[in-house]
DNA sequence: TCAATAGTGTCTGTGAGACATTATTAA
DNA sequence: TTAATAATGTCTCACAGACACTATTGA
């Protein structure tokens, strides 16, 4: 029944996969979650995490399922979003794929498990993974998984996913200044964010570093979206951002 | 081959559509194209039109395919671009199947013509459809089409992609009071677009209408983003935009 | 002349970049 | 007291909203 549709007409009816762009911020600078692969195809090659969509299953169920296999973490306390489906005739060459790609971005996230499908998995610095090749077209998810979350900074709220609670306001610029790779003014940046209503809620409490003035610890605020926008562009980089496929 | 998938460990194959949201900007107001559905299931029904991907064509392939067996136009002076993938289990009763949701925005489009799968299509006024009933999940892509729309005038030219060209600037901000649904002050209007480099090239040509003073005609600028956004909130309607899924 | 639409100029408030200054901790 | 980090304050420029005013056409 559920290929009725590929005699007659040509039409395709294939698999379907989820794969996964997980970002992650440690100090030393932005992650991506990447395994080496178990099995044909690209055996022993690098690509993003992700599997077969199940019976019955949702997309974001296959998701969070994948996430929770590949990385031992269940989906709470982290942002998941749709990125694009990818579907070139050639791209998996078993047979004809579509891939539903996600964007993720969790804290600081714990050491991967090697899941089922994966030899094994880890916390690529998102420099060499753009620089290094992946299997399928996964370079060019992760690429626009990238672009997507450096423009979701702007408008959006989900920063602070990167962040366990409570944080810091130079927690949360850092994670500014990591994922769009140049400095912002501090005093700026928490002008910006204390004025904008419900990014972040102070806890009222303190956190002392080993050195220097303790800071104030805040968590996340209801609002997803942030007006006024945070600014990316007049000076620092140019505002480049993706998508916009103009046909 | 293309379905080694579907039986030793639960995963889905299953059949791969498009529909699309197609919006046009007339006088009157916003329009989308819907069909009656001419054959099982929901016959007789509204929906969007979109129809299967077949095998060796790509997403947008598929896309430009359906667009124009159900509209006769090509996809040329068209914007295309995806909008999310659909995929619940339960979406259509003949079967697992997940649709690539697209959006489309053209100028002032023709009248549609009777397609292959469709029993008849028309411009449908955005209010009504949203009142209406429409088969499949097509509600919701209808709602997340717009509201992507909606938000893609703020920080990118599409806007200019429902206007024929050349156009004036009236016509312009026709197009953003349309979808916006709310009046802009034409001449902070004229003052951004023509400050944003690269959103509209003046002709040199003027454009007498019927009565009052000729208007300057545009064509549209190389820019595919809009800097500095135009503004959307402080007054009018509050910001409220689309997406941003939070888990 | 008038009606109607197109386009310009100006005032003002607000937000952002730059950067100086003050505050609070441990050693 | 010093080093180090957190937080506040201030100046200036650019931009957005409001709105008055001028320009150009046909009737």
């Amino acid at each position: 029944m559920v290929n009725r549709a590929s005699k007659h007409d040509g039409s395709a009816s294939a698999a379907v996969t989820v794969d996964l762009v997980i970002f992650t911020v440690l100090d030393a600078g932005l992650r991506v979650l990447l395994i080496e692969r178990g099995k044909p195809p690209f055996k022993g090659e690098l690509a993003l995490p992700g599997g077969f969509v199940r019976v019955g299953e949702d997309l974001d169920q296959a998701a969070l399922r994948e996430l929770a296999e590949e990385t031992g973490i269940n989906g709470n306390e982290l942002y998941l979003e749709q990125l694009r489906t990818f579907g070139a005739p050639g791209r998996d060459p078993r047979g004809r794929t579509f891939t539903v790609a996600y964007l993720a971005l969790g804290p600081n996230l714990p050491a991967p498990v090697a899941g089922t499908d994966a030899a094994t998995a880890h916390w690529a610095p998102v420099e060499a993974a753009l620089a290094s090749e992946l299997a399928f077209d996964h370079l060019a998810i992760l690429r626009e998984g990238l672009d997507r979350a450096r423009a979701k900074l702007e408008y959006t709220t989900v920063a602070a996913a990167f962040c366990r609670e409570p944080f810091t306001m130079a927690e949360l610029r850092h994670v500014y200044e990591v994922i769009w790779g140049f400095p912002l003014d501090p005093s700026n940046f928490r002008r910006k964010v204390t004025k904008a209503t419900d990014f972040v809620v102070p806890t009222g409490e303190l956190r002392t570093p080993e050195i220097g003035r303790p800071a104030a610890l805040y968590r996340r605020g209801p609002a997803a979206l942030l007006f006024p926008p945070m600014p990316r562009s007049a000076d620092g980089e140019p505002a480049s951002y993706a998508s916009s496929a103009r046909v």
